[in-house]
RNA sequence: GCCGGCAUGGCGCAACUGGUAGCGCAUCCGACUUGUAAUCGGAAGGUUAGGGGUUCAAGUCCCCUUGCCGGCUCCA
């Protein structure tokens, strides 16, 4: 028969398969017009066919989804366990399981002892078709494998690995000595031939519960998950990458360079900030403060807290009333017997600040005139967030937005848009984050959404024409939007490429309608304005994290919070940095100088690991010559730099927010 | 909120199956004054997160609370 291999014409015998076709180890499965296989599957005259090597995309998958059943097996030797799902993610796979007790690190270390025995083994992946009937005779003993059977008939749920709207096909491990059928579980593959091919890279890493299919109603089951790489080597380099990332946790650096804490009499997500994160988030403040004012947003300030009734008109009580800190009533009086003398007021901390924006927009009339009005504050909000969900500074109980309101017509606003989109990635780029892609959240196809759906239509055009003007790359996230209107969200790829979701331009149907906003038009008639709510932070405490791990605390000097330490290298040397020292403050720099009696290679030691950027170091040669010389986090330095210049360099990197 | 784990001086850690808390760094005092990542000596510092229980005896076992960690669910 013919076949075509990467679109080049090939002569095969009758049965051959695709292990005649790609007999290299690192290709382990294929593609059959388009579609994915085994290898092992008998082609047909015609067939188009391309090879998936163990390191592409697909292959990684496949890889991975083949060493969740292998895990999934040695659980099965090990344990009482009936089996959930196991697919591939992102670096990875899990599999889940319905068993009587938690499984413990002892135990994830003596499956993983089974897998390695599994694997040696070398078991074949077999492929088997069979009829409703079979599957549910062979899963007999696997509840939840039967009622994924039965959810198969009812709907097809589209994340649903397992089984699919095709043939039901079963996946045996077959011992390739004996013919023997060690393991087999209801699955659409494709698979990796054998269970030699997962060899060395792969571990399994941690363990925890999950909902059976992601719904908290269900019942609870073990998750195992675990990482598989086509080799030794990648499984290092990702273990290296994961250590790269504790190294720049900002939990952890926050913590050693004493940044802010979680005082645990405070309460669960509640942060202080202490002096050397605060000078950083002065800082990152005041920049922002500037850069806001020449954007033309006007600074208005508001309350922590407020009445009921507002957040009753505004509807976060009715739609988020769970995330929102309970009330504090007020004022109420009652007589001897308990009776109400006086009703009294419920108080609560606010979630968002835009009620309050709207109310100053409130005010008095507007102008159409006026607008666009851009009202910004560092507004301080307080979420009741579940307690499990609380991390770090990234999600938090009490945070500061940097939160703005945009009030526009219909004519300006997609010029704001575009003014907000690119004000937004032009500060983000001032922070040092410069690889970004945006995400376009569009509307729920349901009846979840207020407004015009013609609104919609304009409003979600205009945001995407915006988005494309930028370059940017556009990910589209059908159904994402809320439903008070869609927006767009800036993700951010910090140093170690991993994506953060930093801002967000997030248009409003709901609450213009619900106080009821006006302005007067040009025609003297009264008109809705439309309104954006946009932070660029997210929150301050957030965004704090994430920078923090951006630059694993190697803060570049405009935002260290201690940006020269001069180190002198006997008491000879103190007074002349003292001087010089005297210059940099004098020039707005931040500047210490260690003249403890430590020992010079001591101090350098500290200073480094507390990542100050500069330190400046001075002995009797450097004196002599008017000089001063660097020493830079990396180890590098510069020896000899004449006094001025070493003064200016500092500087003017502070003032370039250069990174050193 | 759910599942599991954890909580020992400021920080990082130790204390076998229950036997009465120890080390390093930091701190303080003293000596040393040194050219690029840890000088030496001494002192002080803990009712083992909080509360309750079992026991002759609890850091260790049990229960509750708080906080943290890893996931799940959630994130206006």
């Amino acid at each position: 028969m013919r076949v075509r291999v990467n679109g080049e014409s090939a002569e095969l015998e009758e049965n051959a398969t695709g292990f005649d076709v790609f007999p290299e180890r690192e290709i382990i499965a294929m593609f059959v017009n388009g579609e994915q296989a085994d290898l092992a599957k008998s082609l047909t005259d015609g067939d188009e066919l391309a090879p998936i090597a163990v390191d592409s995309v697909e292959g990684l998958q496949i890889l991975r989804h083949s060493v969740a059943h292998i895990t999934a097996q040695a659980v099965q030797d090990l344990f009482e366990a009936k089996l959930g799902i196991g697919p591939p993610i992102e670096d990875g796979f899990y599999y889940d399981f319905l068993i009587d007790n938690p499984l413990t690190e002892d135990d994830l270390t003596k499956i993983q002892k089974r897998m390695k025995e599994i694997v040696k083994a070398n078991q074949r992946f077999v492929r088997v078709s069979v009829t409703e009937d079979e599957a549910r005779q062979q899963m007999a003993q696997e509840p939840l494998k039967l009622e994924l059977l039965n959810k198969r008939n009812e709907s097809l749920d589209e994340g649903n690995i397992e089984v699919d709207a095709g043939e039901l096909t079963i996946y045996e491990n077959v011992d390739p000595r004996s013919g023997e059928v060690k393991w087999k579980d209801l699955c659409r593959g494709p698979h990796v031939p054998n269970t030699r091919i997962a060899d060395k890279g792969f571990a399994l890493t941690r363990v925890s519960a999950a909902y059976w299919l992601g719904d908290q109603n269900n019942q609870s089951l073990q998750r195992v998950y675990g990482t598989a790489w086509p080799n030794a080597e990648d499984l290092d380099a990702y273990k290296q990458r994961l250590e790269e990332a504790a190294r720049r946790d900002h939990r952890k650096l926050g913590q050693e360079l004493d940044l802010f804490s979680f005082p645990s009499e405070i309460g669960s997500g509640l942060a202080v900030f202490h002096p050397k994160g605060g000078i950083i988030r002065q800082v990152m403040e005041d920049y922002s403060r500037r850069k806001h004012l020449e954007a033309g947003y006007e600074f208005v300030y508001s309350p922590h807290i407020s009445k009921q009734q507002l957040f009753e008109i505004s509807g976060h009580l009715q739609w988020y009333g769970d995330g929102m800190f309970p009330p504090m009533q007020i004022d109420a009086e009652y007589d001897e017997h308990g009776e109400l003398k006086k009703q009294g007021q419920n108080y609560y901390l606010k979630p968002m600040n835009c009620p309050f924006h709207i109310l100053i927009y409130k005010s008095r009339s507007r102008s159409y005139r006026e607008l666009p009005l851009r009202m910004f504050e560092f507004g301080s909000v307080y979420r009741y967030e579940k307690s499990g969900v609380v991390h770090g500074l990234t999600r938090v109980r009490g945070m500061t937005q940097d939160d703005a309101h945009l009030f526009v017509t219909q004519d300006n606003l997609e010029s704001e848009i575009e003014n907000v989109l690119r004000f937004v990635l032009d500060l983000l780029r001032d922070y040092g984050l410069d690889d970004f892609y945006l995400e376009l959240s569009t509307r729920d196809d349901g009846d979840k959404f207020v407004g015009d759906i013609k609104d919609w239509e304009v409003a979600t055009d205009t945001l995407k024409r915006v988005a494309e003007g930028t370059g940017l790359e556009l990910v589209p996230d059908p159904g994402g939007a809320a439903f008070y209107g869609p927006k767009i969200s800036v993700q951010a790829r910090d140093a170690i490429g991993r994506t953060w979701q930093m801002s967000t331009i997030q248009l409003d149907f709901n609450l213009p309608e619900r106080f009821e906003l006006e302005y007067v038009g040009s025609d003297g008639e009264k008109h809705r304005p439309i309104m954006l709510h946009r932070a660029l932070f997210g929150s301050i405490e957030r965004f704090f994290g994430v920078l923090t791990e951006h630059y694993a605390g190697h803060f570049p000097p405009w935002l260290a919070p201690v940006q020269v330490v001069c180190v002198p290298i006997t008491e000879g040397q103190t007074q002349y940095l003292e001087q010089f020292a005297a210059t940099l403050r004098s020039r707005g720099i931040r500047v210490e100088i260690d003249d403890t009696d430590e020992r010079m290679q001591k101090k350098i030691r500290n200073h480094t690991l507390a990542k100050i950027p500069y330190i400046v170091i001075a002995g009797e040669t450097d004196a002599d010559a008017n000089a001063v010389s660097f020493r830079f986090r990396d180890g590098t330095q510069r020896n000899g730099i004449e006094l001025e210049t070493a003064v200016d360099e500092i500087v003017s990197a502070v003032e370039s927010r250069k990174q050193v």
